[in-house]
DNA sequence: ATCTCAGATTAGATTTATTCTAAATGTAGA
DNA sequence: TCTACATTTAGAATAAATCTAATCTGAGAT
């Protein structure tokens, strides 16, 4: 887990602390948390972070690639600090978010596509069903 | 192509003009309209559906899955009247959005997925780059 | 030390997509 | 025709994200 400012410096990007703190509690998090979760959780204790600077500072990470916008789901928008490439399971019931390893599926192979697409930055399979935790036995 | 009357009848839906509207346009596009593009398109020569009515309707056409919900863009909500299974290209220029062949990469093994998921209901791979049409030669 | 200025943060207003509500309309079956 | 229920409707309400204009902060210059 690098340390949040050496990534923000190495991007050219000043330090502060809401950028630490949102960059970190990203970095911490196994989930995919919404703005709206990342203000909750900023304010907790000592309120010192506005929802704009949450949504400026998403906005600022994201053009960097420190972070990656996640928009599977209808009407929300979330953010993932694992910017390696990696693919989801989404769970239909509890709306539960799971990272899946990159090699899960071998390689896809991009070959056929590679005439009518020629520039592509970015492949992720995505699952959707019930979790094990969802189901009714 | 078969008649969205057939289809709605087979739901036990009642075929309303405003349903025939939507589904047939949505069958007929390889496009993938919002709500908004919908409302447009079906009160531009004679204004008979309002807004809510689209947005009714294309909820209950997803729940008896006559229609697929695709939400893969930041802060819009698009709709798919192909419910075979197949995957997506989305160029990050221009948003075009495109269907592929779901056999584009072989059979997927979901093997490795079925002992932490139990119940799998979708899957789909997303491509993301520049499409043809956007590359600055 | 203090000045300056660009960049960062802020509260609150605004915009946009979607959902809700309660009334009006349409339709199938008695 | 009458009744009952589903559908549609306009407009209000909600929620997420963006915008705005003012304020704050801190690194380098003086």
């Amino acid at each position: 887990m690098v340390d949040p400012s050496v990534l923000l410096e190495r991007k050219g990007l000043k330090v502060t602390p809401q950028r630490f703190a949102i960059l970190r509690f990203l970095q911490q998090t196994e989930d995919h948390p919404t703005a709206d979760q990342l203000v909750e959780f900023l304010n907790r204790d000592l309120p010192m972070t506005s929802r704009a600077t949450v949504y400026n500072t998403l906005g600022t990470l994201k053009d960097v690639g420190l972070v990656r916008e996640v928009t599977h789901e209808a009407g929300v928008l979330r953010y993932d600090a694992n910017i390696d490439p990696h693919h989801h399971f989404i769970c239909r019931t509890c709306g539960r978010f799971d990272d899946l390893d990159w090699n899960l599926f071998g390689s896809l192979d991009l070959q056929p596509l590679a005439g009518r697409y020629p520039q592509i930055e970015n492949i992720e399979v995505i699952i959707r069903g019930v979790c094990r935790e969802c189901q009714t036995p």
